[in-house]
DNA sequence: AATCATAAAATTGTATACAATTATTGTGGT
DNA sequence: ACCACAATAATTGTATACAATTTTATGATT
């Protein structure tokens, strides 16, 4: 039988955690105090500032200077230059990936494609944005850049962020074709498709958000709740 | 007169370390030591850690388990993949930078490159490396896009290390002339010519590096050692 | 009742203490 | 002289203790 871990990694603490913000298990905002984390994982708190400081890089998490860490709340702006650098670097790297392609990436890709469509049958929303996540990570893995794979796993992470935060109300996240097409292209190792495809299916993901300003206007506010009880 | 400060964040530790290995002061390979950081800076280990695994997720560092932190040394490939994912970003950078070109920022630029000048003219390599990172950084500062000019920072970091590895004996780094026809377009909000002003630039410090393999073949050692005192 | 000042509690920031691991030195044997 | 191996030193990893700061609670005053 395997050797049973005894201890828990500040690296892995970290992933945990952003594991669960990927599937919105912990919403944006969300405080993460270090007493409860320790407390969770049976670690000291050292350990999870360790953690919270590798989130806080990869700006998962927004640490305030004695206040503490919150899961963090991308403005408006960064949410348009995320998918913006998605725009630029994902395209490319699909195309790479087709390039690239085996079978055994194939019948990889096409499990988590699986994977993605039970969790959305079981309506479990959060694990399918996690697995749908993982799936544009695979595939830059697949373009052997790991260095352009790394920005685009952070930039994926903060999009489920952005999710959270702009999703339009009713709007279908993942077209069940869009990864299954995207998958076809790259089995026929068509980089110029592969492209394409990605290239629109991030458009697709952004028309699924809400992205315009809020014009919050405070002034207005009497406004909308002033006739309460008159 | 302004307040003096009396203490230091990790950060600031992380920024001074990182400025250190940007001008080759330190080297690839060189161990950063734990107690000796925490003497220099006057505070406990407990930030200068702090320092170092940030410097690690910037993979300006490695820290090995239990062995400690050393400065890193990107292998072949990751040389070849930082160079590439910079040939991505900084020219499609370099384009939306013109667009947003404003007389001060061309007055800081204009600064820069004359730093760099003098740093070169007193045969300050190390400042001069530092002074022409600031320069990229400074350019993807303008095309307003903090995301991607993040990435682009981190990479810049990276290139210093690859260059003190890889650097081909007696090749001139920064030609003076091409920060200075890029300011020029800068200037001229000629968003085309920046771009390829970029991309030719970024061509020409790579062919300053030896990325080739190298065939370290150790059985042909005595060969090359063999004919020593006979 | 609302507001401000103050005190108490809770939380984060830094340093130190101890445990675990690795590196170094020294010794004996071949 | 060289290798193996044990003892020691040095270094990193984790937990805890204390200091600094913020948050919450309390109570006096208007």
């Amino acid at each position: 039988m395997p050797a049973l871990k005894t201890t828990i990694t500040a690296l892995e603490i970290g992933k945990a955690i952003a594991k669960a913000i990927h599937e919105h298990k912990v919403l944006p905002g969300t405080k993460l105090g270090e007493d409860e984390l320790s407390e969770i994982y049976g670690v000291s708190r050292t350990l999870v500032r360790s953690a919270l400081q590798g989130l806080s890089h990869e700006q998962l998490v927004d640490i305030q200077p004695n206040r503490g860490a919150f899961v963090a709340k991308p403005s408006l702006r960064e949410a348009r230059e995320i998918f913006e650098a998605r725009a630029l670097l994902e395209p490319r790297t699909a195309r790479s990936a087709a390039l690239r392609m085996t079978k055994d990436a194939a019948r990889r890709l096409q499990t988590h494609i699986d994977d993605e469509h039970e969790a959305l049958a079981q309506n479990d929303i959060g694990k399918a944005l996690w697995l749908s996540g993982i799936f544009h990570i695979e595939i830059s893995r697949l373009a052997d850049q790991a260095t352009i794979g790394r920005f685009i796993e952070s930039l994926i992470a903060r999009s489920s962020l952005i999710i959270a935060l702009y999703r339009k109300r009713d709007s279908a996240l993942c077209e069940k074709h869009a990864h299954h097409a995207l998958l076809e292209a790259l089995s026929q190792k068509d980089g110029a498709r592969a492209e394409e495809l990605m290239q629109s299916h991030l458009v697709d993901l952004v028309s699924a958000l809400d992205l315009r300003e809020k014009v919050s206007n405070p002034t207005k506010l009497k406004d909308v709740l002033g006739g309460w009880g008159a």
